[in-house]
DNA sequence: AAAATCAGTATTGGATACAATTATGATATC
DNA sequence: GATATCATAATTGTATCCAATACTGATTTT
């Protein structure tokens, strides 16, 4: 084994919870129970306790006193200041990011919209779409920028589950994806960032509207 | 009593070690062992990592598995992307608290900045800091935007700590305060706006140049 | 009848004991 | 002498038990 890094427990349920949460099998409003929770993942409440913190941090569920957690319902002007502040954010890390991207990088980028292609599960489209997002904008070297950015698309990604944009449209997305990677490789920097631009603010319009 | 919200003991515990960081009691890349933080605090191990993981969501302490957590280096790229977030986000707020501002809002944002007038700890220094940025953002009714805008905060707030800036250039900082808040209540936005995107790039050239 | 009160129950937060992992240092090996 | 290996200790993560808080529903009170 080269690289053996020990994830904890916490860690790994954390993974499972949110994609229980992103593929519907818990719904805005509905409580987690944490026995029920930890005797269906096989862990002890302590651990999950820890996951259900950090599934806190990125928006996924509210934390309330001794109240317990839960899952957040999920407005409008939420989903507008997410898409606000990644409509400020994810320009600035592409930016930064161009001149240093490599061919490794496109590859990377396209190998998570091949992925996505054929994908039904809404969590592992999140996935693809963030590593997709993240390979345009790793080469900037910039990990602070990159973590806030990538709490935010976290946090999008639930409300894009429950307006079910991010089934609904699938190939508009892919489409939108293609374009500006391509105007990555062909090292235009200001296409680049207007086909970025774009696609998030479709992206929000489509959720307003609630192809549901 | 009128309003009786229970505090848990992870919550109470994490503002008395982000005091601790803060006011220097630790340094930047020591660790920070469990058992004698929750000895020293007067809790079991258990609420101690509930307030060492909320710490990490701030950035004011790194947590690696089963290697414990340790006070992160700053380093200039972090403060960098900090401040550069903030100069995107900030006015966006203010901006959008424009025209709903109170005199209540006003008075709060003042009584901050007369509170801080001889202080001396740095864990209070940021507290009032952040009232008074929050006093003029509050009226946007935006919390997504604002809940991230406090995150940066926080995280700057160790970052200036370091670099001695929050304590060694009271009365600049004090000074670039009130202009903003007179602009504020004269209701002229774009000289707010300027004011404070001047005063946080003030704060960030302050901190790289090291007045320590 | 509506509201307040007061059991009892359900659920979360915390303390303690235990297991798993990592760090340390001495000894062996080349 | 430097490096590898193994046992030991130090530290973190997890399970379990207990305490504190919130919820529920019936009863009382006005």
């Amino acid at each position: 084994m080269i690289s053996d890094t020990k994830k904890t427990q916490a860690q790994a349920i954390t993974e499972e919870i949110r994609a229980l949460i992103l593929n519907g099998t818990f719904h805005p409003g509905e409580p987690l129970r944490q026995e029920a929770l930890s005797e269906q993942l096989g862990v002890s409440r302590t651990p999950l306790r820890h996951a259900l913190q950090s599934l806190a941090e990125d928006g996924l569920v509210e934390m309330i006193g001794f109240k317990g957690a839960r899952i957040p319902l999920i407005d409008q002007a939420m989903t507008r200041d997410l898409f606000e502040m990644r409509l400020l954010l994810e320009p600035l890390a592409l930016r930064s990011a161009f001149g240093h991207h490599t061919k490794l990088d496109f590859a990377k980028a396209e190998m998570a919209l091949d992925a996505a292609e054929g994908e039904q599960k809404p969590s592992r489209l999140s996935e693809l779409n963030w590593e997709f997002h993240h390979a345009l904008y790793a080469p900037s070297n910039r990990p602070t920028l990159l973590n806030t950015i990538q709490q935010l698309n976290k946090a999008s990604a639930l409300a894009e589950v429950i307006a079910t944009s991010i089934v609904a449209r699938p190939e508009k997305s892919a489409a939108e994806h293609r374009g500006l990677l391509q105007a990555c490789r062909n090292g235009n920097e200001d296409d680049a960032v207007a086909a970025l631009s774009e696609h998030l603010r479709l992206a929000h319009h489509d959720m307003q509207n609630g192809t549901k």
